[in-house]
DNA sequence: CGAAATCTTGACATGAGTCAAACAGCGTGG
DNA sequence: CCACGCTGTTTGACTCATGTCAAGATTTCG
């Protein structure tokens, strides 16, 4: 984000910026609150979820070191559309309004950065706009297992990427926009097929284009 | 836009704009193609759409004066992710790459009101992904239509708010990720019990709170 | 080791997609 | 100016994916 700034610029930013930590299954921000701070994750997994009327929660974003998130009054954002949740421990940096804009008079390249990554996350979205709108669950899972690899996968011993994730069925149903059987008995059948393999806080993508084809709706 | 600005930095800007106009039908830019425009729309109407997979049109916006779309490769958009189409006579201006680094460059303002815009869609695009996995067809063409009413409608004679756009049942159904048949089930039953109105080329809501507690999935 | 939470699997209900046929606007050409 | 035909809409009958409800298995953690 801040990359190719000279050191001692880097600490003027760093002195306007508050550094904070979150334990497991505590909420950083919660829908609905006035939007008052930007965050910049340091370390550590956490989850955006929006809560629809009939109460589901909808998970639009899986957030890792580097990701930017939260709000403010300034962008037109009155209150924080999303609450953030951590998923393991989690550093972040939060920064203000006031502080924010400082920033971006100073360097003007942050400002095309973070533009650059408001433009990725809507074109995210509006990706799972389309494939919600198209797709079958299985298609929609497949999908989702493949990003959650790309961006979160390890290499694994057994061959295959690891996702060291503790993501519940609940948690992969409302990034599908499904419910919890449904991906379980999805799973189940993959597992047997020997396309993916996963216990409670962990998924391994064994065979990805297996995978991709069937998020490419080829079967 | 770029409300604030003097005369002659609206006239500096506008040099380097080129001025395009297309009609009814007309592509504006089509999904896939390297991404080398920002375009600003002065007058008429046009939809944003994906083509999924299996060859359905989704709608991802809907666009009127003043509203930006396009893409730029220095944005991290190497080809256009929709394709744009005149649903009436459009005109917009056209920018480019480098006059779009430029114009930031000498006028920050402008680069917060776009990152601004972008925001707003963001959070736009995030709440069609919760309404789609969550809501049923009527809930969330119900949501369409209030959403088309708020920025297109005009107060109608008969009473309500009509909306002037000619949109077929498909195109509808791929706002609400559904099908033609679905939407013209649902729109049926309305007319019926009175809630709205329509004929081949608009369409007028009379009695908005009826469709607004529909939306809110409170029958 | 036991209770609570989570996951799996089964049986069932239903919203909405598909296919197909009848219908209505609307422009075109005789 | 009217009839014809094209295109889009409406309506019906049927099917299927997926949500719902419920029971049993498994894991986690106090």
């Amino acid at each position: 984000m801040f990359a190719g700034l000279a050191e001692e610029q880097l600490v003027g930013i760093d002195r306007r910026m508050t550094s904070l930590s979150w334990a497991e299954g505590d909420a950083l921000h919660v829908e609905g609150t006035p939007a008052e701070h930007l965050y910049l994750v340091a370390t550590g997994r956490a989850k955006a979820y929006r809560t629809a009327p009939n109460g589901q929660e909808v998970v639009v974003e899986l957030l890792g070191p580097g990701d930017l998130f939260g709000g403010l009054r300034t962008l037109g954002q009155e209150a924080y559309a999303e609450t953030v949740e951590a998923l393991t421990t989690v550093c972040a940096l939060r920064i203000g309004d006031d502080a924010f804009r400082q920033i971006l008079g100073e360097h003007p390249e942050v400002g095309l950065r973070v533009l650059e990554d408001t433009t990725a996350l809507l074109a995210q979205a509006r990706s799972d706009v389309t494939r919600q709108s198209t797709a079958t669950v299985a298609e929609r899972l497949a999908a989702v297992l493949l990003r959650l690899a790309e961006k979160f996968g390890e290499p694994a011993r057994e061959g295959g990427t690891l996702i060291e994730l503790p993501l519940s069925r609940a948690d992969l149903a409302g990034m599908t926009g499904s419910t919890p059987e449904s991906v379980s008995r999805v799973m189940s059948r993959w597992r047997k097929d020997g396309v993916i393999d996963a216990g409670r806080r962990w998924t391994a993508v064994r065979e990805p284009r297996r995978l991709a084809e069937i998020a490419a709706a080829e079967a």
